[in-house]
DNA sequence: GGTGAAGATGAATCTCCTG
DNA sequence: ACAGGAGATTCATCTTCAC
């Protein structure tokens, strides 16, 4: 499936695995068109005797601090060249995802703020089963390190605080997720058994990225796509993707999985929804309708009173303003939600006028709560 | 007390607390002669406005003007400065640990590598307690990191696994470490009861790093020693310390703290850490783990359905919300226990969902670490 | 004095729409 | 662009105070 953002525009291939060079292929897709990227770019592990440039190009000696930086280097101009490219391809809003360890993680978070890139957090993927340090001479590595980042300072991010606090059983999502490394039946193996990517990310892990911070129909993108579970979540979550990797067996196998997922349905993929989402009610309205009468008398937590106005403004005995604005007053606070804030009485009994607005919401058809 | 290292040498103040810049007070000091550095650099926070609490209290913020720096770029070259400065002073085998949020940690990072350290490890310090995301719009903060690193590639650092292994229960310590923020009696007050330091490190920290990475007798340098929780920690375990501090409050204040720290005889133990109940398991896990499907259906021990969301959630005919809420919702009970409440099906049979969370359980282990 | 409720607080890059 | 107003938002732990 390909879609035409605009006339003359170049085409956004959707949930497609394309191949070559992710920065070539990236500079030819169309700018401010994704919502969000996820990217696990090579790590540039440096083990004794088999340093790889991330151009596949073989590092002969890393035993003095020349040829250290000259690979760092390296590594840095291949980052910033490929996060260049994502950030073109970001909408205003969208987000990326970067995964790394601590071979890395430190040049490309650095690499993401130079760019202007605006870190949200940093997460920690804590592995419930990590491989153990065989020789003991360091602390296991348990963990490695995700980077949120919206594409500027001050932009509207996307982030389901409700979902998230869901999914963590009404806890809010803190940064750090315990979640095991990918094995079993969710590991891709090659004809003879062998694993079929050496870094396969486990699917839950993209689950909870998706899920906190996209919306259905968005469209991800992700330039290493390896044996794609990015994509298989996408497509799971009911979220449109774009893979780009350059070896021909990955996208093989990545398309042999894909062809397996199969989409959740409409309604469970919705989220829980937060109140900002609600539509704003306001107070005069309840005035104006009928639900509360103009001079009838509201009353604060600590017993106070004040009058309904005929424009939805109150007046207390030294105030007078929004709700909002008197209960900050009466309370000396620098703010205050008005609609929590106050009660009226019905039969002698106190409601919180919160009620009146669900009614008001409910009437209006906007949701069911 | 003092030590001239070698004749005609520049004497190494031990246990002291020396005053001004820390970059013109370590290239005072002589080169190669300490064991171990612990540095707590400036975060560069770079806070916008106030921030308030759902309760209307004013979060008490880190503003002070030793944090504050124009750019990154000034962050950067004060960075390379200091941390040239330091690797100066190391010993050959020597190590450095530096700690930070996603703030400043990528840009000491990088700065450590290229400046010729060699990363061992970094650390996670998972905060028990950290302070919430007030306005729900993004993760929790909940940790920052440690960078571990040698003098250079392939020197002789200190690691003393085993004594790590057993402060950790006899499993290998991880590169998490859950440890709780620096409350209470530990934290120093001033004349006025309030805090003498915004970021007062917990000796927990510095304890699990120097049992880890010194022996007794080691010198631990610290260039940025606020209150002196490294000095103290040093102290406790028969460490000399050499603190480097600008702030003559903050010296004063670590100076009687200091007079008041007793050494440890005999053995070495970890008092921080307590076995944990059971982990609690959100719900949604099991839906990101794949344990069960989204649209997967849920029976109630009447029959009744709800189907699993994406997030976690359930959505039956009248009600959705948490598995324990739909479940009060339809026995029209106060409260309902979701795990044991809920079944599913498989293989024709019906299965209760605390199964899953009992093998998740499992899977996780219950080890503190 | 003991118990429990209520208050305080922690390295935080913490809103969004309308006029 | 900027100012102002609406209104949404918290978890674990320790201290203080009432009973």
């Amino acid at each position: 499936m390909a879609v035409k953002t605009k006339p003359g525009a170049a085409t956004l291939p959707l949930n497609e695995i394309l191949g070559g060079d992710c920065i070539e292929v990236m500079n030819g897709l169309p700018e401010g068109s994704v919502d969000l990227i996820f990217a696990d770019p090579p790590y540039n592990l440096q083990l004794r005797g088999d340093l790889h440039r991330p151009d596949n190009s073989r590092v002969d000696a890393v035993d003095d601090a020349w040829d250290q930086f000259a690979s760092f280097a390296t590594y840095d101009k291949f980052t910033r060249e490929w996060l260049a490219a994502a950030r073109r391809l970001l909408k205003p809003n969208g987000a990326i995802w970067v995964i790394g360890s601590y071979h890395n993680i430190f040049r490309v978070g650095a690499a993401l703020q130079d760019a202007g890139f605006w870190i949200l957090n940093d997460v920690v993927w804590r592995k419930s089963n990590p491989m153990p340090n065989f020789r003991g001479k360091r602390f296991t590595n348990a963990h490695e390190t995700m980077i949120w980042a919206s594409k500027s300072e001050g932009a509207k991010y996307t982030f389901n605080y409700e979902a998230l606090k869901t999914l963590n059983e009404g806890l809010q999502m803190r940064s750090d997720w315990v979640l095991p490394i990918c094995t079993g039946h969710e590991r891709l193996k090659d004809a003879n058994g062998d694993k079929a990517h050496p870094t396969q990310k486990p699917e839950s892990l993209l689950h909870r990225v998706m899920v906190g911070s996209t919306n259905p129909g968005d469209v991800v993108l992700d330039p290493f796509f390896g044996t794609g579970t990015t994509g298989a979540v996408a497509k799971m979550l009911g979220r449109s993707f774009i893979g780009i990797e350059r070896d021909a067996g990955y996208r093989e196998a990545a398309t042999a999985r894909l062809a397996r997922v199969r989409k959740f349905e409409g309604a469970v993929l919705e989220t829980s929804t937060s109140k900002r989402a609600e539509p704003r009610v306001p107070f005069g309205q309840l005035v104006e309708r009928g639900l509360l009468r103009p001079g009838e008398v509201l009353v604060s937590p600590r017993g106070q009173a004040a009058k309904v106005r005929v424009d939805g403004s109150l007046v207390s005995a030294e105030h007078r303003g929004s709700i909002h604005q008197v209960g900050a007053l009466l309370e000396g606070a620098p703010s205050c939600n008005g609609w929590t804030y106050w009660q009226f009485k019905r039969e002698g009994r106190l409601i919180p006028i919160d009620l009146l607005r669900q009614q008001l919401r409910a009437e209006m058809g906007q949701r069911p709560s």
